[in-house]
DNA sequence: TTCGGTTTGTAACATTTGATACATTTACAA
DNA sequence: TTGTAAATGTATCAAATGTTACAAACCGAA
């Protein structure tokens, strides 16, 4: 039997270190959502929480678990954009604005529990509450310039370069060793090439001395190179 | 002599057409202006107004004439991802949030005249006015959701694809003949391939019978094979 | 009209990537 | 240890696009 509809409490405590409650105490905001109207569901893993297209009328918080969002092109293909883990809200820039619909599909990575505010009782809150005002220009802000960036990582033409920027990325200043947080199927899934073509890339710049390879773990040898490679 | 650091006067009656004082009037919107500091600057043709990376602490909005948005990559190549036009504002999504910096390098298209307000007077317009809270929080979901179109318009594979979706896009429901607005090259541009392959692609779906093409006019001849083009 | 610069059409070739297949290695559990 | 499934490395071929070059068509000014 399916527990979706079904309801449970919020937990203050975990909500008050997301975005968009931060600096609120657990009690403060226990009150705030006595206030207001809500619903607590829980999906199950793989489960879908929203689909591309669908209406965009609540907000979305995560209060357990973890889900992933995935942008589905035309052909039917999908391009995995992020994971979102608990107490993150989702959706929360598409709230507002002229076209209100999910730009993505998101699915349950595990069992998860989701907090659902209706956009009018949100706004409430908004008005209620400064601080949530603030926190929430910042979160949305946040999430223009993070699609800001997607789209910046879009514009490298080549793997290498896709490989080279989030090479430079992962490593920060540090010459070390980066280590693929999942596999290597999964990194290609988010560049949007196929996995061998990955590996043929890697294999190639491994090669020519630029990095080292051993499974999950690569060295960047010649850093000066890599940051070539992206302006030329 | 460079006009840049002079100050004009902000003109209420298109200021209030902008998507953040819309509903404002122009009596009640000086009045608000009346409260807080800000600049008018203006302009020239093709000067530059903001460098992608620069710091963003203040709300540009465009009182008079038209700018072009691009996006750098790191070869040097750009990306141009919109033209904006008075009244509208520049930069809302990035005023707040994590990363203030502008995402894109704007630049003149006319000599233009631009109001700029520092973040923390625009606070002050946001608290003074719920009006302006609601258009901005619908300004920024716009923009955010604007993005996200262009992730997806990106994450057609190819040439094909993105023909098919920009002419659909354009023709609307009509079956008429779609007008590129500028040259073929800035439509290469966009789209992020080359003049040439943008050409030969336009040719040989010309040659299946899927359009016909004449210079900047190109009609759809076969809208349903354009749309299975986009699913396949 | 004629000229010169810009835009467009087209071709040949090089490069990159996708698709597919298969061998190898690893991880994990029986 | 051994067996099995998943992850990875690699190869081959096809498809798509970039690169470069040049000719043709267009447009506006003299």
């Amino acid at each position: 039997m399916l527990q979706t509809e079904e309801t449970f409490m919020i937990q203050s405590e975990i909500l008050c270190q997301s975005p968009i409650f931060r600096g609120i105490s657990p009690d403060e905001l226990l009150h705030l959502f006595g206030q207001i109207h809500y619903q607590v569901k829980t999906y199950q893993k793989n489960e879908l929480i929203t689909i591309g297209g669908e209406i965009c009328d609540r907000l979305l918080i995560i209060q357990r678990g973890s889900v992933k969002a995935e942008m589905n092109d035309y052909s039917g293909k999908t391009i995995k954009i992020e994971d979102i883990e608990a107490p993150r809200p989702l959706a929360t820039a598409f709230l507002f604005g002229k076209e209100n619909r999910f730009p993505v599909t998101v699915s349950a990575n595990t069992e998860v529990e989701i907090v659902s505010v209706p956009k009018p009782e949100f706004v409430k809150l908004l008005q209620l509450n400064s601080l949530i005002l603030n926190n929430y220009l910042n979160t949305i802000s946040s999430r223009a310039q993070f699609l800001s960036q997607k789209l910046k990582f879009l514009s490298f033409k080549t793997i290498r370069q896709k490989i080279a920027h989030y090479l430079l990325e992962m490593a920060g200043d540090r010459l070390h060793t980066v280590e693929i947080p999942q596999s290597q199927g999964q990194l290609a899934e988010m560049f949007g090439v196929t996995r061998p073509s990955l590996a043929r890339a890697l294999g190639e710049m491994s090669q020519e001395g630029l990095i080292e390879t051993d499974r999950r773990y690569i060295k960047i040898l010649d850093k000066n190179r890599m940051n070539q490679l992206l302006k030329s």
